[in-house]
DNA sequence: GCCGTGTGCTACGATATCAGTAGCACTTGT
DNA sequence: ACAAGTGCTACTGATATCGTAGCACACGGC
């Protein structure tokens, strides 16, 4: 399965729009639970398991390898932590979290 | 393959918390382009499943009745569309979009 | 030297999810 | 009656994900 790229076409997507591209990325499994785990700072490989309820290794392997080549996570010496591109859009994430509690009011 | 519900536990967490349940939610295949189709108003089934790549409709039907179940999509006369909470969650994901294309430029 | 512990990560069989084609049941209009 | 459109289902094969076990390496103590 390889890494969606933003001018390239995508599972779902010939277009090649960037938005398309960051769907494809983020719309498989644990790609939204990795980045959110690493909000707070780096994470260690097992460490992030963990905090993701044990996940599978394999998975978390893949998932971190495509949000590393999209620039979004980097591995240093403390672990697994987001890249400037991360942290925008973790960022552009945050409206995501309000939204999740008012939706929690209504269902 | 159970809807996700803020409150109870979900694929890959057990808190029950909203944002667990919208990270499910959203991260099934499909789930954020089909929303983001139906952006601009109503689609009917088939016109919605051409603006997605003509997708497979066993998958198009379960994610329809998936965001229908969570309040976020409903059918009416016109077709598939966005309920104010599904408005809601599409104007949250709208830095999602600027942040795309900030991260095509950087890729 | 050689343990014990921690790291990132891989292999592999089992399972869940998705893809793709065909077509059904229903309504509307001619 | 017929054609064309609707939402949707059944079915089979392909693909992605899960879950367990464990490898290879680095470090520190003994």
């Amino acid at each position: 399965m390889p890494t969606p790229k933003p001018g390239s076409p995508v599972r779902g997507s010939q277009s090649g729009r960037p938005i398309m591209a960051a769907f494809d990325l983020l719309g498989r499994r644990w790609s939204l639970r990795v980045l959110w785990q690493l909000r707070e700072g780096p994470l260690t490989f097992r460490g992030l398991r963990e905090s993701c309820d044990t996940m599978s290794p394999s998975v978390l392997n893949v998932r971190l390898a495509e949000l590393r080549e999209a620039g979004i996570v980097e591995l240093g010496d403390a672990g697994y932590s987001l890249t400037g591109q991360g942290k925008r859009l973790l960022n552009a994430l945050a409206p995501l979290s309000d939204w999740a509690r008012d939706w929690a009011k209504t269902v």
